[in-house]
DNA sequence: CTGTTAGCGCTTTCAT
DNA sequence: ATGAAAGCGCTAACAG
């Protein structure tokens, strides 16, 4: 009446070989399809391995190829919509390979990074997926000695190593220049963390369409936020404590941007009636944000695909392919010319 | 001049052992505090693990003690907020505890997940946690047979397997009764689709609260969405396209209330002015839209915490402990008392 | 075409 | 307290 608590061990690919009367390195080349068969003894094989449910043990492959057939990817946050989209692409990338990854968070800390990469290595992975990484180039070269690895964020070129690196420069080049051409010429930045590499190149696209346009730069015009929600919102509130007039918003990724609007209903300031409003990534969110978001596009998803084919190309030692679709503006209903 | 193209071959224990000098158990034993070492013994090795930057191989230890210190995560969706919060409760929970884990996406179909899992198993993960599984409890128990696993979004009681389920009929319940007390009564609700246990329990709960204000249950005021914020949107346009009067929407899960938010504004509907609406899951976006939405808190973080615990009950023979907090109604700025 | 043999790198009795 | 030896489950020469 009671169900057996405990299933039976999981067989092995000697007790294949038994149960079909054949040696151990029979059933092996079947499986692998290393060398030839006869029928007879392949149809045998099959049986046993369909009746006992076998599957080979991974980890003994893994000892004895030694490869795991696993890759290690490194984010800094997994609950991001940022990294979200690009895991998809890896996923996708990833899919059919064989391959499957296991997904470390390195929380946007250098040293926790290379904990994190640490661990993967240990953990015998066959490539590391590097994004956003927060750690020195040599810190990663020294890794590349051990494992193939690319990283997204940051250019990067070496025999195991390979970087994929975005103009953000001129991503945040083309906001403004969009902004300056529908009239606004007091243009606010919500910038975020000091030490964030592409949010810096932002802000010196920023800077150059501005300068481009005659337009100097009012540090009362700048807000630094966490490059979240809650960061957009209280970098409005910075703003207008500084008492500065401004008539539009560049926020440095989608998720302040987010923050900034509710801050701006919070005072009565309609989006885009009054002020408008641009972010950065264009997150699957920001299509659908009310009204929505005016971003510039960041191609999330095709990294993620592009980066997996490279740390494949990697792994098997054929070329890697590095196109990258470019960053793009992408006009929705959070921006408007400047009524006079 | 230049740099080596491939590094040294990773150094085993024995390496470690000849250098220092000493028997490769000798080091194991000190790895694993297996058993007491002489001081000076003790020393020399781990002189010769620092100075060979020696890390055990995991793929051998997996191989010889039978667990591989991995345990794997079924999701439906890599890239969802719903199953980011999730995750990283579970990130959490197995901090410090040595497990690393693989995600793999079921992407809602219960025979993809199916394969998912036995990839899983055929990784040799020491334990499954599956999130809003599809596949059948038998399916699920036959797995338990192999692993321990544990699941979200349904019960499930048994020696290796446990199931978390939160009372979704009441959330409902809650959200609808919320407005009914604002004085709506035409109230209209986005559903998903027909095969979501999870929302056709929120059904239960919609039409439950309102009978018990004697309110019929009008299908002109029922749209269904598939949880995503286009379907959301959809469904506003064939609310309206039905013909029903209605003061307000709630929506069977955040996503689509941000989509039908979008849709209200398209037709310059405001909120919560003209329509009131809810949501379900408390998306950590949901705090930051415009308005803030109302909606009914799914304690998701903990869920991934609590769930990841279970399993590592499970996993070491101790008793599992199975709290979960209660769904919330979480009153925000989209509903507002109804103007005659 | 197929079986035998020797490990992959580690842990774990079993002796000493 | 420590070393020798025997595998974990699989694959890859090496013989036939």
């Amino acid at each position: 009446m009671s169900a057996p608590d405990h299933a039976a061990p999981p067989s092995t690919l000697i007790d294949v070989a038994r149960q079909a009367g054949v040696s151990p390195s029979t059933v092996s080349r079947i499986l692998n399809g290393t060398a030839k068969v006869s029928d007879d003894k392949r149809q045998a094989v099959l049986a046993a391995i369909e009746q006992m449910n076998f599957a080979p043990n991974q980890m003994a492959q893994a000892l004895k190829k030694g490869r795991s057939m696993t890759i290690g990817i490194v984010v800094q946050d997994i609950a991001s919509p940022f990294f979200d989209e690009t895991l998809r692409g890896v996923d996708d990338g990833l899919k059919g390979t064989g391959y499957a990854s296991v997904i470390v968070s390195g929380h946007w800390d250098a040293q926790e990074e290379a904990q994190r990469i640490a661990l993967l290595v240990g953990r015998k992975v066959d490539g590391i997926i590097l994004l956003s990484g927060r750690i020195g180039e040599d810190a990663i070269l020294k890794f590349a000695a051990q494992r193939p690895i690319v990283a997204t964020g940051r250019g990067l070129n070496g025999h195991n190593a390979h970087g994929f690196r975005l103009d953000h420069d001129n991503g945040a080049y083309m906001a403004v220049r969009h902004l300056i051409e529908l009239g606004h010429r007091r243009i606010a930045f919500i910038t975020g963390p000091a030490d964030n590499d592409d949010v810096a190149e932002r802000m010196i696209g920023y800077t150059r369409a501005l300068r481009e346009a005659g337009i100097e730069v009012d540090p009362a015009l700048v807000a630094e936020s966490d490059l979240h929600e809650a960061g957009g919102m209280a970098a409005v509130d910075a703003l207008f404590a500084a008492g500065g007039q401004f008539s539009a918003i560049f926020a440095a990724n989608d998720l302040s941007a987010y923050g900034a609007r509710l801050g701006l209903y919070r005072r009565g300031i309609r989006v885009p009636e009054d002020m408008s409003l641009v972010g950065f990534d264009d997150l699957p969110g920001s299509a659908y944000t009310t009204p929505p978001l005016t971003t510039v596009r960041q191609p999330l998803y095709e990294m993620g695909r592009t980066v997996t084919g490279a740390l494949l190309a990697l792994i098997n030692g054929t070329p890697v392919a590095s196109v990258l679709p470019p960053l793009e503006l992408v006009v929705r209903e959070t921006t408007r010319q400047r009524l006079v």
